[in-house]
DNA sequence: CCCTGCCTGCTG
DNA sequence: CAGCAGGCAGGG
């Protein structure tokens, strides 16, 4: 579920139908998504607050209030948040709510648990969620575009191989293991190279595909906010697009072979032995 | 580097 | 029923 692509669509959808208003009330029913501060620290650091805006690092959401406070949150792998009506029926796991002066509940349901909340008071530095930790934003690094000599140097060295090192966080933020497999493809490069074996036309290849790959999956996603409701958040329509990912044994869209299967970074990875070299 | 845990639900 | 799932942290 859940990478650049489609935190992004739930980031488009959501924050003009949230900026400007004020969560009245909170209610938790699973204390365990709070990582930090306190519960109670959280309640009191968002109940009343206005929000300015919903922006988005890596695959965290962030959201923004205007007393400079935020709350910051990470849908990991089945994490969903959704902009309901107050009497609209309740998602199954919903395990926190927030009642807006619209009147509209903003929800987050998360069927495995793995979903967590931060709360950082105004002013403060976000050494908790994990934010402070990622690497260069694919699709605005410093308001640069991507280059090869950047992926080289961050990558350039690393005995790892390239789809290990495109999904670490710390690197390059918001790359998952289906967006991997989907850059990589479009790259014609395959997964399990080393990182260091790369030619320098191959990094050049990367760091414009990486940026037209997740751009394309984003304008794929393109959903109003009635059809994201409708769909419960869940319906990421981009998934048809898919060129290898949840396709192995399936012709490759290109040249017709057998797409691969094989567990690198023990993440299932699908790739074609024909056109990935 | 690999492994596990964290959770539930779906697929074969 | 086992195995797997798009994430990440923590441990050895």
């Amino acid at each position: 579920m859940p990478e650049l692509p489609e935190v992004e669509t739930v980031r488009r959808v959501l924050e003009p139908q949230i900026a400007g208003r004020t969560i009245e009330k909170m209610t938790l029913r699973r204390p365990e998504i709070i990582a930090h501060p306190s519960v109670d620290l959280f309640s009191s650091g968002v109940v009343n607050q206005t929000i300015s805006g919903l922006s988005r690092r890596g695959k965290f959401l962030v959201m923004e209030f205007r007393n400079g406070g935020r709350m910051v949150l990470h849908l990991r792998m089945t994490g969903c948040l959704l902009l309901t009506p107050a009497e609209y029926p309740e998602e199954k796991h919903t395990h926190i709510l927030f009642a807006l002066n619209s009147g509209s509940e903003l929800r987050f349901s998360d069927v495995r648990r793995f979903g967590r909340f931060w709360y950082i008071f105004p002013g403060e530095q976000d050494t908790f969620s994990g934010i402070h930790k990622l690497g260069i934003e694919p699709l605005n690094p410093c308001g640069e575009p991507l280059t090869a000599a950047c992926l080289k140097k961050i990558f350039g060295r690393r005995k790892k191989t390239i789809k290990e090192c495109l999904m670490d966080q710390s690197a390059l933020a918001g790359i998952g293991n289906i967006y991997a497999d989907e850059i990589l493809f479009a790259a014609g490069i395959c997964p399990r190279r080393p990182a260091r074996s790369l030619r320098q036309r191959e990094w050049k290849t990367l760091s414009w595909k990486i940026p037209e790959r997740l751009r394309y999956f984003i304008d794929k996603n393109d959903i109003t906010p009635g059809d994201y409701l409708s769909g419960r958040g869940r319906d990421y329509r981009n998934t048809p697009f898919l060129q290898v990912y949840g396709r192995a044994g399936l012709p490759c869209p290109v040249c017709r072979s057998a797409l691969c299967r094989e567990v690198l970074g023990g993440r299932s990875s699908v790739f074609c032995p024909n056109c990935q070299k």
